[in-house]
RNA sequence: GGGCGGUUAGCUCAGUUGGUUAGAGCGCUACGUUGACAUCGUAGAGGUCAUUGGUUCGAAUCCAUUACCGCCCACCA
C-alpha cells in the first residue's frame, strides 16, 4: 500500500498518468487476430477551431467505450487525427497576410500553402494535443491529417476513380457563391436569416402597347440578366395577353412573357422575372423554357459589362443606382417592406449569391442507394434511432455534391487541361509531360477527405492486392463505433457510409452515438461572441478532467441537449472527492487492523467470519447496480451508467455499507480484519466500473492500493463480469426494510427534538410476518447508528413514549420529559389519513373485476400484499391513537 | 410549408415492455465537526406529471387534440 494523501491532487495526478499512459505507449493498437478488436477513428477536428465542451463531450464518449473494451479483453484502436478545414483555414490565412497589407495573390500560391502547413504545425497540432489532457486513450502513433501525404493519396484515388466510372462531372450549375471568400460552397454551408429588404414592383412595358406587366423583385440589378417573365398559366389576369414579348427596361431589350406553374399567384402581382442565371429556381424555369442564362456579375459580386452603365459596381450599390434610374423613367409602381430569408456563407458571413458557373460535382444517387439500405435494415445504428428518418428524408432527396472549391488550401483537384487542345487528363499522378498541361487551380471541398476518414487512415490505397495485405485496414476496418454531433449527419455520416460501401464494401461503422449538444445554463448555444462557452482546458485545471468527464456524462441524456455551466462540475468533482475518502477510509482500517494481526495473530477460530445481511445486501447491490449498468452501456446510455455507479456510490457503499461496518468491525474486532478485506475488494470492483468514465482517479488509486509497477494500468484489468448467483432480491428487500427502520427511528427523534448526541431508548415490534426477524447483531448495529442506549423487541414500554408505525415495524421511543400530545396525535393522524386512502384505492382495485380478471396474477398479489400491509398499519395507529 | 424533439418539485433533469402513495442532484429549512469525507452527515418542506379528449380494470407512461419552447429540412420572387 502506498501513501494515501488526505486530499486527492487531482492535476498532479492526471498530467502523471497521461504521461505514463503516452510514454509507455499502452495504448498503442496492434493487429491481434488472437482478440477481437474495436476500433474508433475520431471526428477530426479543425486546425483552426479552439476546444470546446462540445469535444469534450465527444471524445469523453469516445473514450468510455475504448476503455470498456479494452478492460473487455478487446484489442482498442483508437485512431486520433485532425482536418485541415479548406475555406477556416484560407480565411484566417488570408486574415493574416491581410494584417501584413498582402494578399495572396502577391505571394503566390506554393507560399500560400506552405503558410497553411506552418499554421497545421503551430496550432493543429496543439489543439489535437491538448485533448491529452482530457485523458484520451488514443493511438497517438496512428496520428493522421486530413491533408497528410497518405490521405491525399486515398482522396486522388477515389477521385479519379469516380471520374472514370462517370460519377464525377464537370457541370454549369447554379452554386452558392460566396463572393468573400470567392468560392462555391456546398448546400450545406450556408444558413437563412431573416432580413428586412425592400421589395420592388418595376413596370416591364408589353411590346408595342401602352400595357405594363408588373414584377416584383428584391434584387433589380440582376434584371440585366432577365430572359423572360413568367406567370401561372392558371392566372386570370394574365390570360388576356396572349403570347407577347415585353421590354426589359434599361437593357430595352425583348423578353418573353411564358407560363409555368411554378409561379405563385398569391406573391407580389403573380409575375415573376426570370433571371437563369442568379436563382435556382430560375435556372429550372430557364431549362424547361430554353431560356439563355446571362451572367450579370463578376465574381467579386459587381456587375459586369451586362450591367451596362453600372458595370463595376458592387451590387449593394447597383441596387440603389438602377432603382433611381427607373423612378427616373416612372416605371417603379411601388416599394414595399419584406422581411425574407436570406442566404449566408456560414464561414464568410457574405450574403450567398446565386451564380451560375463551372463546378464539378458527384452524382449522388447512385451512391445514397445502397448507403440508404445498410442504415435501414440496421446495419448500421443510430443511437437515439429517431435520426434514421432525418438521415432518409436526406438521402431520399439527396442531390449532387458541389466538390470544387476555388481555393487554394486544400487538395488540388487531379485534373489537367491540354494546353493546346482542351483535352482533360485525369490521372492519380500528373502526366508525363507536364510541361504541355495545366492543373485544375480548384481544390476539393474538405469533407472529399474526410469522407474517407475510416478507412483511409488505415491506409487504404486502392489496390485490391495491397489493400488485402494491409493488416491494420483488414483488421481494424469496419471500425465498430462512431460518436459526433448530429449537425453533420449529412456533411459527414452520410458521405462517410457511401464511400465505406463504395471503397470496401463493407459499412465504415456500425454504431452511430449522436452525442447532446451542450448549451450554457439559460440554454443558448455555447458561442465565442456570446461568451458563454467556458474554456475546457480552465475547467480541467479547476475540477479536473475526471469530474469534468464524469458531470458531462452525467448530464447529457441519449440525444439531447445538456444545459451546462461550469459550477455544475462540481457534481463530478465532489463525487470522486466522496470516491476518494472511503478509498482513503479502506485503506486506513486495512492498514491498522493488519499491522494488528502481524503483531499479535489471531487463532482461526477467533477470526471465523460470518457472512451476514450487510455483506449479502452488498454483493447483491453491486451486482444489481453492474447488471443495469450493462444493460445501460450496451444500449449507450452513458447517463444512466454515471447514475447507476454514482448512486451505488454514494448511497449503498458509503451510506449504508460503510457506515455499517464501521460499526460492525468495532463491536466484532475479530472480525475486523476480514471486514475491510471485504470492503476492499468491493472497492477495487467499484474503480474498475468507474475506470472507463473517471480513469485518472481510479488509475491513482488502484495504484495505491496494489503498489504496482507505474506501467500496469487498470485499464488492462478486466472489467467486473456479474455474478447473478449473487443477486437477491429477498436481501435487498430485507434491507430495504431495515433501512426504513433506522430513518423512522432517526425521523422519530428529530420530530422529538432530541440531540443527536443523546442517546434514548427505543423499542420496536415487527407487524410483517415476510420479513425475518433482526439479529442481535443487527439490532446492536442500529443502536449504533441511531444512537441508542437500548433498542428492545417486542416489548411495549411503559409511560410516555412517541410512536411511529413503519409498513414492517412499529416504533416506540421512550421520552423523558413531557410528550407533546397534540403534534403526536396530528401526525399519526395524518398518517392514518394517508393510508386509509391509500387503503381504499387498493380496496376498490381488488374488488374491481376487470382487474382481477386482466391484471397478470404478481401484480395482483403484490397489490394484495400491500392491502394487508396498510390495513396492519393503520391497525397498529388506531391502537397507538387511542393510547394517546 | 414538411419533419423531429421537448413540456414532471424553485432550478436542471430521471422515470427503458402501461401496475410507485411519482424520484435524483442542486437550491431551501432544521440539527450536527467525539477523525473517511463540511467538496460532508442526518432529517424535513416542496409536484392535480402543459391542455383537452380517448383507449384500458389501471395512464406521467399508449393514441388523438390544442398551446408554448427548441431543432432540422425546404423556401418566399
Amino acid at each position: 500500500m502506498k501513501e494515501f494523501l488526505p486530499k486527492y491532487n487531482f492535476n498532479e495526478a492526471e498530467s502523471k498518468w497521461q504521461k505514463v499512459w503516452e510514454d509507455n505507449k499502452l495504448y498503442e493498437a496492434k493487429v491481434d487476430t488472437t482478440k477481437p478488436k474495436y476500433s474508433v477513428v475520431i471526428p477530426p477536428p479543425n486546425i483552426t477551431g479552439i476546444l470546446h465542451m462540445g469535444h469534450m463531450l465527444n471524445n469523453t464518449i469516445q473514450d468510455i467505450f475504448c476503455r470498456l473494451k479494452r478492460m473487455q479483453g478487446y484489442e482498442v484502436c483508437w485512431v486520433p487525427g485532425i482536418d485541415h478545414a479548406g475555406i477556416s483555414t484560407q480565411h484566417v490565412l488570408e486574415r493574416e497576410l491581410h494584417s501584413q497589407g498582402k494578399t495572396k495573390g502577391d505571394i503566390g500560391r506554393e507560399a500560400f500553402v506552405k503558410m497553411g502547413w506552418e499554421w497545421k504545425e503551430k496550432y493543429g497540432t496543439i489543439i489535437l494535443r491538448q485533448l491529452r489532457k482530457l485523458g484520451v486513450s488514443v493511438d497517438w502513433s496512428k496520428e493522421r491529417f486530413t491533408l497528410d501525404e497518405g490521405l491525399n493519396k486515398a482522396v486522388r484515388e477515389v477521385f479519379v476513380d469516380l471520374y472514370k466510372k462517370g460519377l464525377i462531372y464537370k457541370g454549369m450549375r447554379i452554386v452558392n457563391w460566396d463572393p468573400k471568400a470567392q468560392t462555391a460552397v456546398s448546400d450545406d454551408e450556408m444558413e437563412y436569416k431573416e432580413k428586412r429588404d425592400k421589395l420592388y414592383f418595376i413596370k416591364y412595358q408589353v411590346k408595342g402597347l401602352d400595357k405594363f406587366v408588373i414584377v416584383a423583385t428584391t434584387r433589380p440589378e440582376t434584371m440585366f440578366g432577365d430572359t423572360a417573365v413568367a406567370v401561372n398559366p392558371d392566372d386570370e389576369r394574365y390570360k388576356s395577353f396572349g403570347d407577347v414579348n415585353l421590354i426589359l427596361p434599361l437593357a430595352n431589350k425583348e423578353i418573353p412573357l411564358i407560363r409555368d406553374s411554378y409561379v405563385d399567384k398569391e406573391f407580389g402581382t403573380g409575375a415573376l422575372k426570370v433571371t437563369p442565371a442568379h436563382d435556382v429556381n430560375d435556372f429550372e424555369i430557364g431549362k424547361r423554357h430554353n431560356l439563355e442564362a446571362i451572367n450579370v456579375l463578376n465574381k467579386n459580386s459587381t456587375l459586369n459589362e451586362y450591367g451596362l452603365e453600372f458595370a463595376g459596381m458592387d451590387i449593394f450599390v447597383a441596387r440603389k443606382k438602377v432603382v433611381a434610374k427607373l423612378e427616373e423613367l416612372g416605371l417603379i409602381e411601388k416599394i414595399e417592406e419584406i422581411t425574407h430569408n436570406v442566404n449566408y456563407a456560414e464561414k464568410s458571413g457574405a450574403v450567398i449569391e446565386p451564380f451560375l458557373s463551372e463546378q464539378w460535382f458527384v452524382s449522388m444517387k447512385p451512391l445514397a442507394e445502397p448507403a440508404l439500405k445498410v442504415v435501414n435494415d440496421g446495419q448500421i445504428k443510430f443511437h437515439p434511432q429517431r435520426w434514421v428518418k432525418t438521415y432518409n428524408h436526406w438521402m431520399g432527396n439527396v442531390r449532387d455534391w458541389c466538390i470544387s472549391r476555388q481555393l487554394w488550401w486544400g487538395h488540388q483537384i487531379p485534373i489537367w487541361y491540354h494546353n493546346d487542345t482542351g483535352e482533360i487528363y485525369c490521372e492519380v499522378n500528373p502526366p508525363a509531360d507536364i510541361e504541355n498541361w495545366k492543373q485544375d487551380p480548384d481544390v476539393l471541398d474538405t469533407w472529399f477527405s474526410s469522407w474517407l476518414w475510416p478507412f483511409s487512415v488505415f491506409g487504404w490505397e486502392n489496390n485490391a492486392a495491397k489493400d488485402k495485405a494491409n493488416e491494420q485496414l483488414q483488421y481494424f476496418y469496419s471500425t465498430d463505433f462512431l460518436a459526433t454531433a448530429a449537425d453533420i449527419i449529412f456533411l459527414w455520416v452520410a458521405r462517410m457510409i457511401m464511400a465505406g460501401l463504395e471503397y470496401m464494401g463493407e459499412i465504415p461503422f456500425k454504431d452511430v452515438y449522436f452525442n447532446a449538444l451542450i448549451r450554457d445554463g439559460q440554454g443558448r448555444k455555447m458561442s465565442k461572441t456570446l461568451g458563454n462557452s467556458p474554456d475546457p482546458l480552465d475547467v480541467i485545471d479547476k475540477y479536473g478532467a475526471d469530474a469534468m468527464r464524469f458531470t458531462l456524462v452525467y448530464l447529457a441524456p441519449l440525444g439531447n441537449d445538456v444545459l451546462y455551466d461550469e459550477a455544475s462540475t462540481e457534481i463530478g468533482r465532489n463525487f470522486i472527492t466522496k470516491l476518494w475518502n472511503a478509498g482513503r477510509f479502506i485503506a486506513l482500517n486495512n492498514e491498522k487492523y493488519n499491522e494488528k494481526s502481524e503483531n499479535e495473530p489471531i487463532s482461526k477460530e477467533k477470526s471465523a467470519y460470518d457472512v451476514d445481511i450487510i455483506d449479502e445486501w452488498i454483493n447483491s447491490r453491486l451486482n444489481s447496480s453492474l447488471k443495469a449498468i450493462n444493460e445501460n452501456l450496451d444500449a449507450f446510455r452513458l447517463n444512466d451508467y454515471s447514475k447507476q455507479i454514482y448512486n451505488f456510490v454514494w448511497s449503498d457503499f458509503c451510506d449504508w455499507y460503510i457506515e455499517l461496518i464501521k460499526i460492525k468491525a468495532t463491536l466484532k474486532p475479530e472480525n475486523a480484519k476480514q471486514i475491510f478485506a471485504n470492503a476492499q475488494a468491493n472497492y477495487l470492483a467499484i474503480l474498475k466500473i468507474l475506470h472507463p468514465i473517471t480513469p485518472g482517479v481510479t488509475e491513482e488509486l488502484w495504484h495505491i492500493f496494489k503498489d504496482i509497477d507505474e506501467a500496469n494500468s487498470i485499464s488492462f484489468e478486466s472489467f467486473p463480469a456479474i455474478d447473478e448467483s449473487k443477486i437477491n432480491l429477498k436481501i435487498e428487500n430485507e434491507f430495504g426494510s431495515l433501512q426504513e427502520l433506522v430513518t423512522g427511528i432517526r425521523n422519530l427523534r428529530g420530530e422529538n427534538n432530541i440531540p443527536n448526541s443523546k442517546k434514548c431508548t427505543v423499542y420496536i415490534n415487527k407487524i410483517n410476518d415476510s420479513i425475518t426477524e433482526l439479529s442481535s447483531d443487527i439490532l446492536n448495529y442500529i443502536k449504533s447508528l441511531c444512537n441508542l442506549d437500548e433498542l428492545n423487541s417486542a416489548v411495549k414500554p411503559e409511560g410516555n413514549y412517541a410512536s411511529k408505525i413503519l409498513p414492517d415495524y412499529e416504533v416506540y421511543l421512550s421520552l423523558e420529559g413531557l410528550v407533546d400530545k397534540a403534534k403526536q396525535k396530528e401526525k399519526l393522524e395524518k398518517e392514518l389519513e394517508n393510508l386509509t386512502k391509500f387503503l381504499n384505492t387498493l380496496d376498490k382495485k381488488l374488488s374491481n373485476e376487470g382487474f382481477l380478471a386482466k391484471a397478470a396474477p404478481q401484480v395482483i398479489e403484490v397489490e394484495k400484499e400491500k392491502q394487508n400491509n396498510a390495513k396492519v398499519q393503520i391497525e397498529k395507529i388506531k391502537e397507538a391513537l387511542e393510547v394517546l
